[in-house]
DNA sequence: TTTGTAATGTAACGAATGTTACAAACTGAA
DNA sequence: TTCAGTTTGTAACATTCGTTACATTACAAA
């Protein structure tokens, strides 16, 4: 029922050989579910108690605003685990509702099962511990960035980034936009600001490469 | 030299009892380190690979600004785990430089002594996962909320959460400078947004409870 | 070279929010 | 009650940023 070649692509059993997946799973309790084209497989609000890896086909996720209409989120396709950072800590109910968006083979590994797998192979439980800890490294990366009130202070922190030690031309490699983009703000506010900093002799400009002239007063925008 | 009364209290530990924690710790390689107070633990850049917590005394985590100042982030005290979010996943380097504030014994177990610590019991298992989990959940959270950018979406987002489904009126529990300091905008600007809420006829506000009055256009605030 | 398209620089205006200041209302203790 | 401290309402002004529009520059294909 389960197919070791295509789950040992999946984030979580990555590394593992299709013959040690079958052999675990020989070990545990699990279902392999189908569902057709729009069938509902997650409502958002359900406890989410076991570990869903879709198998085969694809899926898409929806949030359900308070007034009842739907918003699409992300789509997922084989061999994607579905709600990793859900299946434990003190939230555990699905977020989003999951529906087929083509037939669908799912893994269903209820929580103690996978508890157990988790301990059986060590090389599991890294790949998930890996998985979740990485997710929140992502998350908090992104919270910091957004901390930064202003625009002179995201591109200061930035490009301080990017430089590193050295007090060097940074290049750049996107344009413009996606880093207004990447910042959250409008493409010409991003130009005006850039502006502002080259005037106040904080940078130099010339196209994508940008000089970082002044480190100190740089590291004073951010401080606030 | 462990203590597991005390590290028994610590989130990852929570649950076990001193004996069996005692004797965990038998079956795993581990070091105990005192330090002086002032003395640094772990500077910021090193490679994370020891789950590290705090048997005794306590300790601050400073940040390195890019001009070279330090600013203090957090202080923690036993039995608190230090940076467990940066055992696993792809950036495993402490962000922080730690030092301690008195006299401390730290408990350092590497890696994959912690890992084999994790298989052999499923309680820390879980109580390591949920720790995980739950940060990345909270950091989700604020990430949403962040994500609303007028401070009257995010009146209505927290409202709407806060309701529910009923139709009744919200009682916040926090004064009107504690919801603005969560929301990151100033006391003034908060209470003048409720002002034109009110005006709108969207809610109604006496002192700390708020009615709903129309659910369906505070949604369209959230859709922009 | 010419030409079209994308990327960039710039300006004027408006909306949202911060800043500061002060008055009114509430709360709890003397 | 009275009074001090806290919370809340409100106003004027400054700042930041989005919006829109347009000119300029770079780049690559014809």
């Amino acid at each position: 029922m389960i197919q070791p070649e295509i789950l040992c692509q999946s984030p979580i059993f990555r590394g593992i050989s299709p013959n040690d997946l079958q052999e675990l799973f020989r070990q545990i309790h699990y279902q392999v579910k189908t569902y057709q084209k729009n069938d509902l497989i997650t409502m958002a609000g359900d406890v989410c108690d076991r570990l869903l890896i879709i198998q085969e086909g694809s899926v898409k996720a929806e949030m359900t605003d308070y007034s009842g209409k739907t918003i699409k989120i992300e789509d997922m396709a084989a061999p994607w685990p579905l709600a990793t950072a859900f299946l434990f800590g003190k939230e555990n109910r699905f977020p989003v509702t999951v529906s087929a968006t083509s037939d669908v083979e799912m893994v269903s590994i209820p929580k103690p099962e996978f508890v157990k797998m988790l301990q059986l192979n060590a090389l599991i439980l890294n790949n998930y511990l890996n998985t979740i800890s990485s997710r929140a490294q992502f998350l908090s990366q992104k919270l910091k960035f957004l901390s930064f009130k202003t625009i002179k202070q995201k591109i200061a922190h930035y490009l301080l980034e990017k430089a590193g030690d050295r007090l060097q031309t940074v290049e750049v490699q996107q344009s413009q936009g996606q880093l207004a983009e990447m910042f959250g703000v409008t493409r010409p506010s991003l130009a005006r600001t850039l502006g502002e900093m080259v005037q106040e002799g904080l940078i130099e400009t010339d196209r994508r490469f940008i000089k970082i002239l002044d480190k100190n007063r740089m590291n004073q925008l951010l401080m606030g």
